[in-house]
DNA sequence: TATGAATGAGGCTTCATTCAT
DNA sequence: GATGAATGAAGCCTCATTCAT
């Protein structure tokens, strides 16, 4: 049951969209330069997406579900807080290196489009923090703002995302994901 | 209309400037945006920057390099890496509590802006580099890439400010400056 | 308003913008001028030329290389030095007369667009040099600077257009093309 | 009973104008560039001229009409035909040397400028123009239309100063004076 | 008297979107 | 279905001119 009749076509002007979404931003890029990247006129992207906008929110809530998702379903195979978490850090640094571009683009645009999402849908964010919560409450984690550790682990993790994005670090991100686990473990447990 | 009222339009244009982008981005805010905010028309806008290129530069230029040497500063009336390290974590909430809009805009825009530094002019992030170099160095910390710990420090303390820039974390930094250093001297000397 | 009732869009703008460079200048004739000539908005302009440097470009190209090739095969058919001379300039009067306002055109905008033309390219100038040197060489011409002659015969040509533009002669060449021709020669073979 | 109370700066703006007018053309100069050159400010120059289009104006009347009245005092002081003609044309490449900036924005703008001219006032056309009417009357020139035979000899001589102004010929006209007379002599009298 | 900030109109261009073909 | 010309709003910028200081 296909979700669209042309999903050939519906694709190919999502990833391309995203990739030059990530190259120049969303604002910057015309619906031509889209419509060029994927050799169709101007007018038919109108027969796969209602508008620029929507093309934009499908191709972030699409993978953003998706992404939270698959660190749910990683937290939950793992009975520690600990175990969870790296489960979750490894997750990320996998998602990343599969698909810098995807995962940055998501980076990028996610505070433009977090407040499209229906009410209540998870997002990694909740995954994380719902991680931390539980962790706290089951002292594996010491007591202290939830939202306060997850922005710690998320600061670990996404700050080296950055900086290989904008050449600062080499650009895989796996290599490094122990190192992070310490380094968010070590954050999250100091005092 | 009085011609002379305000001497001080370039500054107000800066200020409102800032504001607007980092209420909506700065693609998405136009000159008539800005000009509107300081009751001005849109032409005399450029009697104060060539365009708004410029004013996007000149305010984020100005500003940066100014906190880039502050926490410069701060570094090196401390002798131990990690009193240079704290107090240029607490020099970050601090310059954010005064001016979080400001803190924010630079945050924001770095990224868009840094290639347009004159090469060698110091950044907030060298002047946290060089501390690790030398902590590094001197066994302080323990032997790593440098622009690692130095993404790792960094995540620590942007990401709880962007997550009190989108809410999720109470405004202040200044209450939460002594767990950012414990955390990103934990997550540092970690392994 | 319908879409597709003029296929020939780009061919009216043409037109229609030589019309309004000549009657008041390029740069006083606005894109908004031209397109309002042809009937649509200014966007739509883009549809077809680039900027208005390339229209006015590309207006200026096309119809100079041609002239320039036109007079070429007229010289090119007749033997002598003077038979040559006599059918450019014949040329140039019955081009004027078939279209002044484009013949105009082209006299008024050619010193703005001459450096644009990919060197090499054959010019009218470049025409009539080429028979005054051969016929220097000939001895149908007495010595002298052959640009110095070109100019003679351009003037002697160029100049009645002008005046004719500016009503102050008959708007037809054609009836005083033997007296040009007499007139050219005589300039250029004075002494 | 000096023009105006200001007659150095108004000279210089009239200079550093008229330059700007050549290089770049009247429209593309703007008053700012004018104020620039002579380092007065864009207000100040309102003090001297009404409007940009007075000093256009301004400037090229009173050149105009001056070398309107030399040409006629030269050709005064000659007895025949011929040697009023070639008097003015020794009086067109002695005024294109002493400043041939100031003679190519006269020749450049003038058809702007002369529905300006108050009725009757006499130009270097009409100068030229009295001469060959009255040579026709004399039969020194043989009949034909004086409109026309004026524009021969203004081709004759004002196309080399084209020429020269795009670098085509050498930029002195006055070397070449002879030549034109002869040439313009020769055009006016076959058949 | 000189300055230059301010105006307001207008210039060129881009863009998301529509729709006749 | 697909095309791309057309729209109309908006964007950035320049300019001649005015006028408070």
């Amino acid at each position: 049951m296909p979700r669209h009749r042309f999903p050939d076509t519906r694709d190919r002007l999502e990833k391309a969209a995203i990739r030059l979404f990530v190259e120049k931003g969303v604002t910057e890029t015309s619906v031509r330069d889209i419509a060029r990247a994927v050799d169709i006129s101007e007018g038919a992207l109108y027969r796969h997406y209602v508008s620029k906008d929507e093309l934009v929110w499908a191709a972030f809530e699409h993978h953003y579900v998706e992404f939270a998702g698959r660190l749910e379903a990683l937290a939950h195979r793992e009975p520690t807080t600990r175990g969870k978490l790296a489960a979750m850090i490894r997750g990320f640094c996998q998602a990343h290196d599969e698909n810098p571009t995807l995962f940055r683009f998501l980076l990028f645009v996610q505070h433009a489009q977090l407040n499209k999402l229906a009410p209540g849908t998870p997002t990694p964010v909740d995954a994380v923090r719902r991680v931390i919560e539980r962790g706290i409450a089951s002292k594996d984690i010491p007591e202290q703002h939830p939202d306060f550790a997850t922005a710690l682990v998320f600061g670990i993790v996404l700050q080296p995302v950055t900086f290989a994005a904008y050449g600062r670090l080499p650009s895989k991100m796996e290599p490094i994901s122990e190192r992070l686990v310490h380094a968010a473990w070590a954050a999250v447990t100091s005092h």
